[in-house]
DNA sequence: CTGTTAGCGCATTCAA
DNA sequence: TTGAATGCGCTAACAG
């Protein structure tokens, strides 16, 4: 800034009272005389002044700022997060501070490390590659942090999660009641608990639907896009396997296996209906728009940001978890089985 | 935080310095001994001291931050805008303090105040609502704070922006080479600054080629979205007009112009080509892909961040200015017109 | 090279 | 109801 901030000295000076009364006017808290406030609001006003965020924060020993621990904001679904938890931070006078960390346990461990050094209480964090330990001990340390898409049964109060198994279950599901048989899944390769789970609810639907499950009819895609998506298809049709439905691990996988599809002259969804998982805003940009579960990341965001402000500023020590629930959305990518 | 945090005196008493060495060797800079250092470091990493940011930027008056003013993170464009900045940030040892601020003046003014209580002194502003007087008064105020997708004379320095009508132009001399004369044009219906240059751009390149603009070739969509881009193709399609390619505003009214298409079965880009504007991740998603304008959002984020951290420290009076080119990315919406 | 001193702007006792 | 004093954690002269 310019160096010419004005501080709370000066509108006290001027309006001819104490630091201390300023201070009192401007959080609104403590008693001060009606003619008085009026007379020192009047020259807050006209000296433009505001208060210094950090010489607050650091007296009060806390910010208010909301920190915020993505991969990247530029993919979607952690633009929503970061836009669900955003919304809070309006209600409650807070900041967001976004802190990305891509890819390993240290630029994850190193994004807290910065959110700590603000001293910024209340922490949303999506963690790709820290071990349930290492959580747990940040947890400890920090009571404001809270973790989500992700679950930590000894810290479960903490989490805000996603039932990925009832999600994959019942798009499957939704395949089954088409009059789906043959459904294939494409997943992702790197090791991630969600795509463990979401296979764990497939494999389950089927069963329940006394389908069973050809291993050769799950496919795994290199990265969770597009492309892994047209990759894992490639593989898929080159086992000449009979598929009439395909459930993809995400929206952007989805789509990419429509895409895929498209290239080799298969239809969807007259010749193979297509599910994808999220409902992301890209799924239906696609054509046909895509059938998919919806993940409220947005809500959960909201949801956690609002959870991280409160445990930072008082010991609810309320053992409940937080849990939600995808659902479908349908749209064009799925349709009947017609059996011949 | 816990209240227990580690503070810069325990560490010099634990190492038997004084606070001004511990400082020194946190900062590395200004002299320090070599075991002194070795000694305080070390003190350092096992009580895990993190110096209180707030406490930094009281004293120094200025804070490591850089502020973003966007409308909303969810938006793709937006999101891509943010990630840009935030990744000068890592280079520089700098947090990104995002707030946004939709639909009005004084929700962007509110936002640019947030950011100067924080005492951010480098800032990227977005603004959709704000006059260029207000701008102006800002900009004077704020040495460190720098306009993105906007052009003020005034302080050209300051503004990192696109060259609208090049690209509307170029855009339109693609489908043009392509054979195409019958083109028509998706446009927003709010009153935005850039659809008024991408109009002009358009009605250059049509005149630079002979081709006569008739004004019920121009349609509006009501948002610059999906349904903006339906709506506005439903509307062109009722006044009967022959048209073989469209322009759209950007590649969501682009993706909801090939929907609409499709929904009345006309073929894109068999019966009719489709361009869009700002390549953004989206555009491929859709069938056909699109052909577009690439808006290198990212690099000028990226430079205007940098720019403005530049400005926040030293009063770099350089009058240049930020002037951007966006470029075709040709895939499969626009193809060769065949006369008949 | 290192320590001492004096604030940065503010909230919070404690008196008055 | 108000003000004076104190200190939050840190940096920046200034001494030594």
């Amino acid at each position: 800034m310019n160096g010419i901030m004005i501080t709370i000295k000066d509108v006290a000076r001027v309006a001819g009272v104490s630091t201390s009364t300023v201070s009192r006017v401007v959080r609104k808290q403590g008693k001060v005389g009606k003619v008085c406030r009026a007379k020192v609001q009047k020259v807050i006003d006209e000296l433009g002044y505001r208060p210094n965020i950090n010489a607050q924060a650091l007296v009060s020993k806390k910010s208010n700022s909301l920190g915020i621990v993505i991969p990247k904001v530029s993919m979607p679904f952690f633009a929503t997060l970061a836009c669900g938890a955003e919304e809070i931070t309006k209600e409650n006078d807070f900041r967001v501070l976004i802190s990305t960390a891509y890819g390993s346990e240290q630029a994850e461990l190193d994004a807290i490390d910065s959110l700590v050094q603000h001293r910024c209480g209340a922490i949303v964090f999506h963690s790709m590659h820290c071990s349930d330990e290492i959580l747990c001990e940040l947890a400890e340390k920090i009571p404001g942090l809270v973790f989500i898409n992700r679950f930590i049964a000894k810290i479960a109060h903490r989490c805000i999660w996603l039932d990925n198994n009832m999600g994959a279950q019942e798009a499957t599901r939704h395949l089954i009641n088409r009059g789906h048989t043959n459904i294939a899944v494409i997943s992702r390769k790197d090791v991630n608990p969600d795509a463990q789970v979401r296979l764990d609810g497939f494999r389950t639907a089927l069963n329940n639907a006394g389908i069973i499950l050809d291993n050769t009819m799950i496919e795994y895609g290199t990265t969770a896009d597009m492309n892994g998506g047209k990759e894992a298809v490639r593989a898929l049709l080159a086992k000449g396997n009979k598929v009439t439905g395909i459930l993809a691990y995400n929206d952007l996988m989805a789509i990419g296996v429509v895409h895929e599809l498209h290239a080799h002259g298969i239809r969807v969804p007259e010749d193979i209906s297509v599910i994808g998982f999220d409902d992301l805003s890209i799924s239906v940009a696609c054509i046909p728009e895509l059938t998919t579960m919806h993940y409220p990341v947005r809500e959960m965001a909201s949801y956690a940001a609002n959870l991280a402000i409160k445990l930072s500023d008082s010991v609810d020590s309320t053992v409940k978890t937080h849990l939600f629930m995808p659902h479908l959305i349908e749209r064009d990518s799925v349709i009947e089985h017609l059996s011949i």
